[in-house]
DNA sequence: TTTTAATATGAACGTATGTTCATATATTTG
DNA sequence: CAAATATATGAACATACGTTCATATTAAAA
């Protein structure tokens, strides 16, 4: 008897990994991973890019169920929705690449 | 005292989920997680789809040290390299997650 | 109530990625 | 060695994605 490739699950898993497989956001996880909630401004500093840029990021990650956020006064929150994302990054820690 | 930012590290992590943040990649690994080794004609068959299609997406996971081949006779048969990749998609396997 | 600070938005653009198609290469079999 | 089988390759194309820039929105402070 065979297996069959069920297709919603595996678009699923795609959709999440697609959704953080880029360096700047590997690295907003990590520091909401630390830090609980973090203002846009934070984290546009650490990253050390345009707030434009990181503005993207966040609402993409947002949308797309990663983050979540809040305003308060003149800041705006996020922080992290999908607790099991930290994981991901764990498991690849370690992990011996030749990137290129 | 402030953590910096290890771009290496998410340049390197980022690059692997790159690589397989695809449904049918994701297919495929499932694939060689419970087979050990295939052969490109039983995993196109078992993922209906083109052989020249199935054979891209091998080679660059295998380019990348994801996957790798050995040739027996006529078959050319793909197997897991990097073993932690399973584990990616374990983290995920019950995540909730609108698609879209 | 004007100015400043924090963040979002959207268009424009270049580059990367996935797919298809046609063809090439390698191995076995008749 | 000719035909069949298994797989790879590369060009062409469309679409998706990341980035920049200029501007909009919101809230606080002067």
């Amino acid at each position: 008897m065979e297996e069959q490739l069920d297709v919603d699950r595996v678009e699923k898993i795609a959709f999440v990994l697609k959704t953080i497989a880029h360096p700047m956001r590997i690295g907003i996880i990590d520091l909401l991973n630390e830090h609980e909630k973090m203002s846009v401004n934070d984290i546009t500093a650490y990253l050390g890019l345009e707030q434009s840029l990181t503005s993207h990021h966040l609402a993409n990650m947002k949308m797309k169920g990663i983050l979540g956020s809040k305003r308060e006064g003149k800041n705006i929150f996020y922080f992290l929705r999908m607790k099991e994302v930290p994981d991901l990054i764990k498991v690849l820690e370690d992990v011996d690449v030749i990137v290129f």
